[in-house]
DNA sequence: ACACAATACTTCGTATGCGTAATATTCGTA
DNA sequence: TACGAATATTACGCATACGAAGTATTGTGT
């Protein structure tokens, strides 16, 4: 198969769709005043709100980024107030990343600006189609993953 | 609707989704040997592989990149000696972009490339099922469109 | 106990994208 | 025709991601 039109291209699609979301979500914060919350901040925020204390290597396994691009990501959320860095007393290689009272009370907020951002995303979609959608991205993810090994 | 994890959050499928087969593109390349080809060269390439002599902000209009965007890439397409600019005669604003003999070439191995690392990116995904990604994207797209005004 | 592998993290260079502002040119209209 | 609006491009700062290579620390096999 080859892809003429952009817009019959899958990758393109893809692409675009991320960028537009990504700029939706980054006004979104900015509209509800929570400008400092990067999109890239989500992934970290969500597991920091799930369990404190996570490792950057963990971090990054569980957003899907590679720990070269958790440091930078992690340095940023410091500057903004939202997360610490703590060395890990066990084990000295390990730096524990902890949310501050900041990182803490922005999670309302922003829980808020991505529901809502997605579902403006997504409109028109049904639950049924969204749950397709949904799976047809994991295999795709699936697929990456075997071919690497 | 809230979500938890993120493999049901379709912001994170989705950019995940996008950045494996980026991935993909440009280990594909780099196998096939024309490693110089960006993946983000690909939607200049398709448009001057269509036509030729377009101009900057046609480009970014086709690829669905901002004019400042555009710069930087082309500077880099360029430099890698795929395309070049040329001042416009009758409206002295704009640059026309066209290929070189070695941007011309590239495009049977480039499409190449493409084909295979979807095909293998879009494993066990039916033609049906394609379609039906395709189209809920567009409509992503769509959204997003409307929503800017 | 010691050499070597594995793990955790950082640093650096590069690619890729956006938005804002600056510059140059052209267009439309009074 | 002069002037403000529109258009085309670039410049700059920032965000976001990867991979390769370096440093520090821990784990392992003999």
């Amino acid at each position: 198969m080859t892809f003429i039109a952009p817009t019959d291209c899958p990758y393109y699609l893809l692409s675009r769709a991320t960028l537009v979301i990504t700029s939706a979500l980054r006004a979104g914060m900015n509209e509800a005043g929570v400008g400092h919350v990067k999109p890239s901040y989500l992934g970290v925020l969500w597991s920091l709100w799930e369990e404190e204390g996570l490792k950057v290597v963990e971090l990054g396994r569980r957003a899907g980024l590679e720990p070269s691009t958790m440091t930078g990501l992690l340095d940023r959320m410091e500057r903004d107030g939202f997360v610490t860095r703590k060395a890990d007393t066990q084990d000295r290689r390990v730096q524990q990343v902890r949310l501050t009272k900041k990182g803490r009370t922005a999670q309302k907020s922003v829980v808020d600006v991505v529901d809502k951002t997605l579902a403006k995303a997504l409109a028109g979609i049904s639950e049924k189609e969204l749950e397709k959608l949904k799976e047809l991205l994991r295999r795709v993810l699936a697929n990456a993953h075997s071919e690497n090994r």
